[in-house]
DNA sequence: CGACTTATACTCAATCTGAGTATTTGCTCG
DNA sequence: CGAGCAAATACTCAGATTGAGTATAAGTCG
């Protein structure tokens, strides 16, 4: 069997309230691609990652993680396997090159967003369709209802995506049989196992996000708590009660004010910093979700 | 470049109070390696691995979750790169084919057990050693004392691996120079980059303790809820406190009762089985490890 | 039987959470 | 220029969770 190795980066940035990643187009096709690239001759895997992003992309990267490594056989091909090493990377929005874009996260997963509730497509559409999918059996019910139930679990990203993906409501399944698609699909389409690796990343941050101070890579120099708590939400999918998160944020010590303010038609709030000092005095670090 | 990809296993069981994994050994070498194998023409990586350990240790697999890729240029040659995707896997012991043991995980990683305090060797020696390495550097002090600290960390395994491989403290540091080691060093070194990965194993485990059942996947079918907590203990590396252990695991529903007790010295204990059912009441799932 | 070992039941204070209410403070518009 | 708005910041409170004990039960062993 054929084998390729691969590079693959989902990039996100976070701009006024939206999680986005970013997207290259080829122009044979009409769906959207991660960035990617072959294996340098770097020492580290990491680094061949942060000069592949830099040097194609031009963005600067403030975090790398590597994900996971997606090795099926390539369903559209028997004998070839593309071997795939995900990254994450976390950048501040900028201008992008030609033939690239920032994609909205939630255009990609719809179902992931919950910040105004569940939406009611959601509600009335995918769930009824998810559970006649799973019909009779107890074990896909059972995986429906974890991944979808209530309280709404932000982390279980890649568990819906690949219950979409089974219940054939995502194009890719589809596309994976090379038919067009015979019944309702949802959100934006990506080139082979894009927006899977996006779920993945997804759930990742989202883990992420109470036990490590990974939002301050995502915003300016100087922010306001709400910006902050703004930028959490994005990524969370949800909403957060704001007075304990302040809480929160103020008791771990993860920022300190910079004594300016900034106004945005209410009373101009503090603007602060990151604090990198805290991770040295090794508390919870990180905004948690449990804020609601 | 020459490239080459692997699959290593990290395959890990625990019997009376000691975390174990499966070293093979290689009569080229005096070290113990890890068990690997080339990917073969399963679907799926998953797949895969699972097909290589059955085939290869005979072992059966309770679990299995991908857990990295490691894919640094090999220290030891300039020219070959190999990548090795690694794998945790959760058996039960048995009795193994010649050339495999089961070897004690804190035997590899002294400094990871702190069921009885912190072992006297490690605060009187290792923790100076580090100290004196980082010297005036802050940037280091600030890593080992955040590693090392205390309370004790249990996930932050690898932070742990890397500062002493680092800072000279394993053999493997002077292998990957080819010279003898000229300092004292700790732990059973492995080959290449085994021990680093079985680092990378152990504190994925430790993380997964506190919100996924693993450990029902080490245990038999049934066990006294001291059976329960020593496993618990054996993997964190603490000490729980047993009448809150306990009120956990109750609470969270994770385990029924069978009716029958075992009776070791003291008064018999109610033998209990795990309850698969809690994963669809999507509560806490896993027996954390806050409980001191 | 009595000492010992482990199991199991209960208690309690401190802290953390989730959800509010109340009060400031600068801005804008009539 | 003052009323009302929008958002920031301060404070409260009940209920749950934690960490750490004490007390009692039920077997085994000499």
């Amino acid at each position: 069997m054929d084998l390729e190795l691969r590079l693959d980066a989902v990039i996100v940035a976070v701009t006024d309230g939206a999680p986005r990643l970013l997207g290259v187009s080829d122009p044979q096709r009409a769906r959207w691609s991660l960035p990617s690239a072959t294996l340098s001759d770097e020492a580290t895997l990491d680094r061949a990652v942060r000069a592949a992003i830099e040097e194609q992309a031009g963005l600067e990267v403030r975090y790398v993680e590597q994900l996971y490594t997606f090795g099926d056989v390539a369903r559209r091909s028997q004998d070839h396997r593309t071997v795939s090493i995900a990254y994450l990377a976390l950048v501040q929005e900028t201008e992008l090159l030609v033939g690239a874009e920032w994609l909205g996260y939630y255009d990609l997963l719809p179902w992931e967003d919950h910040r105004s509730g569940t939406s009611p497509m959601i509600e009335s559409t995918v769930e009824p369709l998810l559970i006649s999918w799973a019909g009779q059996s107890d074990e896909r019910l059972a995986r429906v209802s974890v991944a979808f139930g209530d309280p709404f679990d932000g982390v279980r990203v890649l568990d819906r995506y690949e219950l979409m993906y089974e219940a054939k409501l995502v194009e890719e399944w589809w596309a994976d049989q090379r038919v067009a698609a015979e019944s309702p699909v949802f959100g934006e389409p990506m080139h082979l196992d894009g927006r899977r690796i996006a779920a993945t990343a997804l759930g990742r941050i989202r883990g992420k996000l109470s036990y490590r101070p990974v939002v301050f890579d995502l915003l300016a120099e100087s922010f306001t708590l709400l910006e902050l708590q703004r930028c959490v939400e994005a990524l969370a999918g949800v909403r957060l009660h704001k007075q304990n998160f302040r809480r929160l944020i103020e008791r771990a010590g993860l920022v300190e004010g910079t004594g300016e303010r900034a106004s945005h038609g209410g009373r101009p709030a503090e603007l602060f910093r990151y604090r990198p000092e805290v991770q040295l005095e090794r508390s919870r670090l990180g905004v948690g979700q449990p804020y609601r």
